[in-house]
DNA sequence: AATTTGTTACGACTATTGACGAAAAAAGGA
DNA sequence: TCCTTTTTTCGTCAATAGTCGTAACAAATT
């Protein structure tokens, strides 16, 4: 577990200090572990409006040791709730093959479909109103080799409202199966490098309210464009 | 090579936060790159002794500013030499089956021998004059099965002056001989839970000037010592 | 030994952080 | 709708960060 939380505490600090907006990913992580400022403050021997403070952003460049503080709070708080959110991302973390996961990234605010699709340079098959709050990229012929359902899981990276995207997609039916196997669901998924679209894939996206869209970008192309956001 | 890049950002951010040191941890990595703190200055645009101010601690509590212009810098410097120093670290980010990895960590000043030895509660077999920068503990069981000599090279950390730990080992011969054939040079190997030390290990750690150590503390607590160090 | 390169120590000063509390606003529940 | 809880906004101030330049020190090279 100790490695599962350095690795935890790396990937938090490391989205902080790189983002334009500091405070609004602390306080991202702090909804993800789902505590409240008053708690979050009362923990770190702060008042709450300091919390606030740093979450709208008033502090451009807050100091190491704050954000020490808040991370190193957060994950006690969550020890004390039986590790409940960083158990999640144990898995994760350690046992992915990760030659199968092309890029992963989250985003500090999350997009409308419309956004994304116009990213994606993408046509929609099926709409959706859901956003979509990060990616993971997925080499399908890759993972077909040497993913089972349950692995899919693992694909996730921290919210669930976000899109998978499958490369190397034929007709798209595979991908779909396993994300309704697999019970995942993610706010869009994106078919990558095909021309006709299965329609049971189709199906699937519908009844899942699952946001389906088909892109022909080049996979480098593509993954500028996500990775532009924001 | 993006992922690379992040999860290698997100490493370093994580270490200068979580550093008594942070300065001390920000010079670490400056050497790492192999970057003069004159150059660093240059192309953040900074007098050096700025450079010197912060990495002597005399900042307590940098700002994220300051950290994310220091990594960006050392990043745009590394590219601009054909990423010599990130793409050692490529395949050890995208490839390393982490079940094998049972812990690992890099120490912000190096250990002598004497002192690495009494962490581990360990009993020297071959002594070395080298320091320990950091270590790896790996499952040998696991490692066995599943990785060839050249997976070995992937189980270092950012450092080779290091210590490779060996658990559930059995006479300690296979563990020596893969690191011989892989022309990995730890400072120091440390067997654990073995009852009698196969005389060739002993042989191929004094013919590489590799510290040979045996310990049997429980792995728990193992880890917990390791960890506790600084 | 002299020179060059790299680094350190420190005084100084402006800008910003870190933190508080009070009042206002927003969110959630009965 | 009312009440409670949570969060936000903002003025304020002491402490510290961010940065400079200078002199000194240390290491490497000629």
């Amino acid at each position: 577990m100790d490695h599962v939380i350095d690795v935890l505490k790396d990937k938090i600090s490391g989205e902080v200090v790189f983002s334009e907006n500091p405070g609004k990913a602390l306080r991202k992580w702090r909804r993800i572990f789902e505590v409240s400022q008053r708690e979050l403050a009362d923990k770190m021997g702060v008042s709450p409006s300091v919390i606030s403070d740093y979450e709208s952003d008033r502090r451009k460049s807050p100091g190491i040791n704050f954000i020490r503080k808040v991370i190193t709070a957060l994950f006690e708080i969550d020890k004390s709730r039986g590790y409940k959110t960083i158990s999640k991302y144990r898995e994760l973390i350690s046992g992915v093959n990760l030659d199968v996961i092309i890029d992963m990234k989250e985003y500090s605010r999350p997009l409308r479909f419309e956004e994304f699709l116009d990213v994606v340079n993408g046509r929609a098959l099926v709409k959706t109103d859901r956003v979509v709050g990060g990616y993971t990229i997925i080499d399908s012929i890759k993972a077909i080799l040497t993913l089972n359902a349950y692995d899919f899981y693992k694909l996730y990276g921290y919210t669930s409202e976000r899109a998978l995207i499958f490369t190397k997609v034929t007709t798209g039916r595979s991908p779909m199966v396993a994300v309704r196997v697999a019970n995942l669901k993610p706010s869009v998924v994106v078919l990558h490098g095909l021309e006709r679209v299965d329609e049971i894939a189709v199906k699937i996206a519908e009844m899942d309210n699952v946001g389906l869209v088909v892109t022909n970008l080049r996979i480098e192309e593509l993954i500028d464009r996500l990775r532009g956001v924001e």
